[in-house]
DNA sequence: GTCTATATGATGATAGAC
DNA sequence: GTCTATCATCATATAGAC
């Protein structure tokens, strides 16, 4: 399953962590290789470019996504657990090192990104919103949350929140996240049992 | 004034827009000396180190900050022109091309910060939420917010948001902010007229 | 203050041997 | 698939002339 057993999968492991750690200008194939114990051409073997990496990365999180979510957007269900998945991911992910949402390390860089990185990007976190955005109608209309204004307007705020809290948090501490959960779930009137 | 008569502050100028569209190290002395058409070595006379002109900007940041906050810090005022001043400012930055927020760009590229540049990008983070958490203290105190929760976790979480939102609207285009400014004017009870 | 010139090292990328 | 070797380019930074 992701045993990680080819050269291939350990590249995108290590990138994704980098790319999380350090933006996607803040790596370098050599962070890479060094890291594996191999040289720099065999990266290279494997993601001709540092673009065809990045599409990869980026396809792979839009599948990791869709995996996990396609139950929920197809037949519904509880929102309340997708919502608390959504932070206990977020939390999961920082404390591996994973610092930066990928979202937030590709806007930085957006300047120098190839058109077709820029495309996926933005059809990632469309994916992202309308995922969201569905969780909160149901959890509306399940009477597991009450919040005002519309659901997909709270959706692009709740992951532009999620995405700026995980950056604060590596200057001011993981204190800042659970903070940040805390108020998100006031905001939807979550019971914080 | 603000004239921007000499090199020193043409070149900050600069840097600081660089920063905001491309991250700390998204940018380079060669992208400031080109465009202000003298010499790389004429920039390394005024910031020997890419740490000092770090250093600069940061603390011209702080320096801003704390002149257009500190009437409000020691003698209160109403709240809401605060708020909206800051969405204001938010706006006005993204739409001069300064999308991404100094904080956003710096956490992004911490690691390879020095630590005294970490040490300031902290300080002036902790400053906007002193003020912030101040400002909404005075607006709940004097009825103009009506809000749930705390006003020191709410104001972390608003700085995330307008951070996060920033980075997204990039992506997504400016309707983004405006969207998380209704949102968090309705949180905030604020009247939207 | 700004210039020319240069040092030193990292970067993404390629060609060709094994 | 991975290696050695190499490339052109870019980065930060410095020395010394004007």
């Amino acid at each position: 399953m992701g045993r990680l057993t080819d050269t291939r999968d350990q590249i995108m492991d290590k990138a994704a962590e980098l790319l999380m750690q350090r933006g996607f200008n803040g790596f370098s194939y050599r962070d890479i290789s060094t890291h594996l114990g191999v040289k720099n051409a065999a990266i290279h073997y494997h993601f001709p470019s540092k673009t065809d990496l990045a599409m990869a990365l980026i396809n792979e999180y839009q599948q990791t996504l869709r995996n996990q979510t396609s139950a929920f957007m197809a037949y519904g269900g509880k929102a309340t657990p997708q919502m608390e998945g959504l932070f206990m991911f977020t939390e999961s992910q920082f404390c591996m090192g994973r610092c930066i949402c990928p979202f937030g390390a590709l806007s930085v860089d957006y300047d120098d990104l190839p058109p077709e990185v820029r495309g996926a990007t933005e059809r990632f976190m469309s994916d992202s919103v309308k995922w969201l955005t569905r969780v909160l109608e149901v959890g509306r209309d399940q009477k597991e949350f009450n919040f005002q204004g519309n659901p997909s307007e709270q959706a692009v705020m709740i992951l532009a929140t999620l995405q700026g809290a995980r950056q604060m948090a590596r200057i001011h501490g993981k204190e800042t996240l659970d903070q940040v959960f805390h108020q998100i779930r006031t905001q939807l009137g979550m019971r914080t049992h």
